[in-house]
RNA sequence: CGGGCCGUAGCGCAGUGGUAGCGCGCAUCGUUCGGGACGAUGAAGUCGUGGGUUCAAAUCCCACCGGCCCGACCA
């Protein structure tokens, strides 16, 4: 893509009404714009980063045997009276319709996706069945907050497991530990599990957390024996229940949560199935949620430098930054530009994602502070410098290091 | 929802009673181009909204709206 089509507007300054290093940096190298608090409006390079994260996800739920739904977030209240989810829901946000409907902005999915596997789950032979979806979730917050973390809109995927009975649920389970381990692995999301709040359904559910300063949740880990728990239940914050040894204090931001429901939502609308002998039983479900909004915003927050964002090269807008510096030399400044524009067209063919920087009237130290800011992984350069031996110069934004290679070299080992 | 800070040009800010200015950005022209270039010219603001005080309000008073931070909250 040329940066001429794209619009490409990146700010200098910081955004007063922003102090999260993600919203910054994600507002200023034009990825979302604010529009009220706690709600963002995804441009064309967050947009690039959101569905190559949608991607990563969406494969690993699809090896887990997810099949992919989509929900919708204009929920009835009946749904929501019928689990008592209508009044002790704090963060449920409710509208009303000029015909005196009430509904729900949907913030999860139980109240949908619990009737709709009646339609579904008949016979144990029907068990098990996994839905996902990946979607636009409303939550009410008091006090929307760090950019991206913590926000009243946000995407987000959300599967849901049934099964014939709690072992089976217990055993996808862990699968799907596994399968979330992967997509943190492929996102280079450093993530450790933890211990958390069970909610009324069962003794705990399991958070995925990314350790860093500016996360909001605190974290209690045992280094010795891999003990980690959600300080919000963990009941001795000095001493390891296990292994007795002291406790390190963490700092997190929770970029995944699963929970096995059990019967809590089956037993309100009646999700059961008749069993191998002919008996009702009643299903047995769990749900695995992942904010794909707030990956981005932890990726910025975790991932960036004084010079700006660093994406992992899977979820990276473009692979390649490439530009032209000029000489100021008119002959030598339209060859430097021939072999630009050349090695795009040869890059465009291979399918390679580059952004080539093709602005006429900015200057080349605003190209390549842009090409910093928006965090692309390779930068490109053919200047007076490479063009003499027919070479290009590739810098890596995280490591900084730089090489030159024959350009015919670089496009063979693409 | 309690406490604090803030709202002036697209963005960042100055202006504390006499009717609005700076930097960046934007437009035109020229010179530039290895880390946000330079000169010249120019466009752009119901000073968050409503009310009050005053001869006169961006500035003082009241109410409301919006944003940020701390706390409460976070199936």
């Amino acid at each position: 893509m040329k940066a001429s089509d794209l619009h490409l507007k990146t700010l200098k300054e910081v955004p007063k009404d922003e102090s999260a290093i993600n919203a910054q940096l994600l507002i200023r190298a034009g990825f979302i714009e604010k529009l009220t608090s706690g709600v963002y409006n995804f441009l064309p390079l967050g947009l690039k980063v959101i569905y190559k994260i949608e991607d990563i996800i969406r494969t690993e739920m699809n090896n887990l045997g997810g099949e992919e739904i989509l929900m919708a977030a204009l929920q009835p209240q009946k749904n929501w009276e019928q689990t008592k989810r209508w009044k002790t829901f704090n963060a449920l946000l409710k509208v009303k319709s000029q015909y005196e409907q009430w509904y729900a902005l949907g913030p999860t999915h139980e109240e949908v996706v619990t009737p709709l596997a009646k339609q579904f789950v008949l016979s144990y032979k029907d068990l098990p069945l996994y839905l996902y979806q990946i979607q636009t979730k409303f939550r009410d917050e008091p006090r929307p907050k760090s950019g991206l973390l913590r926000t009243r809109e946000f995407i987000m995927k959300d599967l849901y497991s049934f099964h014939r009975d709690e072992k089976d649920l217990d055993s996808y389970y862990e699968k799907v530990k596994k399968g979330y381990f992967k997509i943190y692995a492929q996102l280079e999301l450093p993530v450790m599990m933890v211990e958390a709040s069970g909610g009324t359904f069962s003794k705990y559910s399991h958070e995925f957390q990314t350790i860093t300063e500016s996360g909001e949740d605190t974290i209690y880990h045992c280094s010795h024996c891999g003990f980690t728990q959600n300080a919000e239940i963990i009941e001795n914050k000095k001493q390891c229940p296990h292994c007795k040894h002291q406790l390190e204090k963490l700092k997190g931001i929770e970029v995944g949560n699963i929970f096995k429901l059990k019967d809590k939502y089956a037993q309100p609308f009646g999700l059961t199935y008749i069993d191998f002998h002919g008996h009702k039983r009643i299903v047995m479900m769990g749900c695995y949620g992942l904010g794909v909004s707030r990956l981005m915003g932890a990726l910025a927050e975790v991932s960036h430098d004084q010079h700006g964002l660093i994406w992992p090269a899977a979820v990276a807008p473009f692979k390649y930054y490439l530009l032209p510096v000029l000489s100021g030399d008119k002959k030598l400044d339209q060859s430097i530009k021939k072999a630009t524009t050349d090695l795009y067209q040869d890059l465009i063919k291979q399918k390679v994602e580059v952004l080539y920087d093709d602005r006429q009237d900015v200057s080349t130290g605003e190209k390549l502070n842009d090409a910093d800011l928006l965090g692309v992984p390779y930068r490109l350069i053919i200047s007076s410098r490479t063009i003499k031996n027919k070479s290009v110069e590739i810098k890596n934004r995280k490591t900084g290091l730089i090489k030159t290679i024959k350009i015919k070299t670089f496009l063979k080992n693409i």
